[in-house]
DNA sequence: CGATTCTTTGAAAACAGTCAATCTGTGTGG
DNA sequence: CCACACAGATTGACTGTTTTCAAAGAATCG
């Protein structure tokens, strides 16, 4: 039930039969429907949430109505907001499915726990913090010196697993373009 | 010689006297003067930076030869390229004194050695990285939806105090526009 | 198949960037 | 103490990229 999840995490760190359990014992699945919210913007989030399968995305709707993208979260990736669940305030976020999806929920507390007693598990956790913290800061700099051409470009060098499981609009959104400039750029480029 | 950086500290998690000598004892100062390099692109990062007087710029130069200015930081910040401490790979980033400084330099493996002595510190650490991760979040957002001028006034709104050390054209760079854009939009919302 | 959703295309408008010149203030050296 | 040089800020005119609005076409889901 949890195979995916145990798979991945024995995949970085070690773990004895024993700590393994205690992971499991941690574990809630939730099954999304494609279209399904994980979470809703205003509400607070406490999980730590493993995609197991399907996708899911991360994102936000701004004063004009605007969806900005934050986050594609397929399988083997995690989701959440962080904002929320650091500061236990309401959510500016929403996660749903785009495609029927597993969900394995681990409760903050329970997490929390985990990483007490498992240090292996503690320094991993932050050093994935700490690369997503370089993606990040790669994004800003990205979003404030390419191009829209260049910006699809080294969007379609990272994730090149995914394109095709999106609507060409959210990458849009994500990459805080318009769909028509997005589709420009695709068939402006595809003529060169 | 560390005491601003040990009130700090123990402003934030408690530490017995031995603790603070432990501290102390990994703890190096460094002087810079107004103009002069901590980091220089292409070299490699192996320092946690902390800021005790003057204030610090890190930025990155793209290809076109523009600067774009990643951080400032001021007393009581950090600085440190975390691509390069983290990968030890060489620095995109350059960092640079903007007013006379002084600065605690924390040797990488020291660093380490201290979160493992000291759980409280870890922990601390831990929550510094997670609240630098949604600062950038929403800087992304800023990026992709703000127009000039919401972006400039988002950044007095943030940063207050700061704003009249630093020259006008490098603030142009830290928001991703360049300096005629934001005089203007300086001019155009007093107008109003 | 029917309806919705997604993508493409065109034309016009808005926004920010570039280039170039001028203005301002500051600090340095004669 | 003045004059000059230099860095930074402002202004204007122009350009270019991206957005917006609108409509039509394509694809997909139920």
């Amino acid at each position: 039930m949890f195979d995916n999840f145990i798979t991945y995490l024995t995949d970085k760190i070690e773990l004895t039969p024993e700590q393994i359990i205690m992971v499991e014992q941690v574990c809630r699945l939730k099954k999304l429907r494609r279209k399904q919210y994980l979470l809703q913007e205003g509400d607070i989030w406490r999980y730590n949430a493993f995609v197991s399968k399907g996708l899911v995305r991360t994102f936000r709707v701004d004063e004009k109505g605007q969806e900005h993208i934050f986050q594609f979260s397929p399988e083997n990736w995690w989701a959440g907001d962080r904002q929320s669940y650091v500061y236990e305030e309401p959510a500016k976020f929403n996660i749903e499915a785009l495609e029927d999806s597993e969900i394995i929920l681990i409760p903050k507390g329970d997490f929390e726990t985990l990483l007490e007693a498992i240090p292996a598990y503690n320094t991993f956790q932050r050093m994935l913090l700490e690369r997503s913290f370089v993606v990040l800061q790669n994004r800003i700099h990205m979003g404030n010196s390419y191009t829209a051409e260049e910006k699809y470009n080294e969007f379609i060098k990272m994730y090149p697993d995914i394109i095709n499981r999106i609507p060409q609009h959210m990458i849009a959104a994500y990459l805080g373009l318009s769909p028509e400039t997005l589709s420009r750029v695709r068939n402006h480029s595809a003529k060169k």
